[in-house]
DNA sequence: AAGTCGGGGAG
DNA sequence: CTCCCAGACTT
């Protein structure tokens, strides 16, 4: 392992590199609003939030998430729910919680401190090897590696690496690399440099080599390779759940939901009640929705129509949505995780964005009163 | 090492 | 359509 980094590392100019990288990202780089100070909590929120997550989609997020939680006392005492209503939309639940898990912690054990070593930081909850990484160089200018997907790119192509990108040995091995030419006098400027890179000139496809600070460097452009890096095995098909959810009023009006179990995909986001319609169809389907709506609920409802389809993809799944609209009769018992809410109050719950579009697809039907989209496109 | 966990933008 | 994004956790 430390033979191949040597390897690698022959003939390799590490102080012109760093000099060429950090003068770029100096020049070029993009202002960002977790970049106006280097207030540690910032910047690990700004770093949880871009866990596989674009940029241009957690500006919004971020400047709203520091707005209300300015500190980390302020986030140590957020309610669960509000705190799942400021992520609404931008996936991967779990990090939230594990957020505040962690900053509680540091807020009890570290005196409020964010911890300046990588063994403590990097045991706290959702802190793994890039977060750990990440914030430690960039709010402390510690020397170490911080490397995501852009990076693990960007060095394939500059030192021809073929190793699957994939695979946990590779960022290993992508660590160690970096332990050997990070700078020892900007590892912020360095690690933000590399991710910079990767994002607007090194990026997928077609990359911009003709603009890039480090072009002499780069092995790949010099054989003409730039396009065949990284190496990376393609993941495999999701499979299909098909559900059948509905939009139900009570006689007051008010609007049923259900809270998620708090493990697992979308835990504790709310939805309209939502069950599983394998190989049924309308109107097989909504009545067998209504039996179980008696079952696990003991409310009678009545399946008034169609809403549409809704298909939602995630990483490891697909859902098919046949929504419909009705109504729900008789006391509704309401519980912890069952509620009926009046329809203005429904934008304090989080809710999942398929849920999202089966109420605007609601509020279309209802609003227009001759129904109209079916084709489970939310209508402008 | 392989699954789980969201959502969206780009080509 | 496919790819992949400032990844981490669980098994």
């Amino acid at each position: 392992m430390k033979e191949k980094v040597s390897s690698l590392l022959k003939d390799f100019p590490k102080e012109k590199f760093c000099e060429d990288l950090i003068g770029w990202f100096q020049r070029e780089q993009r202002p960002l609003p977790w970049r106006e100070d280097k207030d540690p909590y910032k910047i690990w929120v700004s770093e949880v939030m871009l866990q596989q997550t674009r940029v241009d989609t957690v500006i919004p997020y971020f400047r709203r998430f520091i707005e209300k939680y300015p500190d980390m006392r302020a986030l140590a005492e957020a309610r669960e729910e509000e705190l799942l209503k400021m992520w609404e939309g931008l996936g991967y639940y779990s990090r939230v919680r594990n957020l505040q898990e962690a900053v509680r912690e540091v807020c009890e054990k570290y005196g409020g401190v964010v911890p300046k070593s990588r063994e403590q930081f990097g045991k706290l909850k959702g802190v793994g090897p890039y977060t750990a990484g990440a914030v430690l160089s960039i709010a402390y200018g510690i020397p170490e590696p911080a490397v995501d997907g852009n990076v693990m790119r960007v060095l394939s192509r500059i030192f021809l690496i073929g190793e699957d990108i994939a695979k946990a040995k590779t960022r290993n091995l992508m660590e160690d690399l970096i332990r050997e030419i990070i700078s020892r006098d900007d590892p912020s400027g360095f690690n933000q440099g590399l991710m910079e890179l990767g994002a607007i000139v090194c990026k997928p496809k077609a990359p911009a080599c003709l603009l890039c600070p480090v072009q002499e460097h780069c092995r790949a452009f010099a054989a003409g390779l730039q396009e065949e890096y990284p190496v990376k095995t393609k993941s495999g098909k999701v499979k299909t759940v098909h559900l059948a959810a509905a939009v139900l009023t009570d006689e007051r009006g008010r609007v049923l939901i259900r809270k998620r179990p708090k493990e697992g995909l979308l835990a504790n986001l709310w939805e309209f009640p939502t069950e599983e319609a394998d190989g049924l169809h309308f109107p097989d389907r909504a009545a067998d929705f209504a039996e179980r709506m008696k079952r696990k609920h003991g409310i009678r409802v009545e399946i008034t129509g169609p809403l549409g389809k809704v298909e939602h993809v995630f990483s490891h799944l697909k859902w098919q949505i046949s929504a419909y609209y009705g109504r729900a009769e008789g006391e509704i018992m309401e519980t912890d995780t069952f509620k009926a809410v009046p329809l203005p109050d429904l934008e304090k719950y989080p809710f999942p964005v398929p849920h999202q579009k089966i109420f605007a697809m609601y509020q279309g039907d209802i609003g227009t009163e001759k129904g109209g989209s079916r084709t489970g496109k939310v209508r402008p």
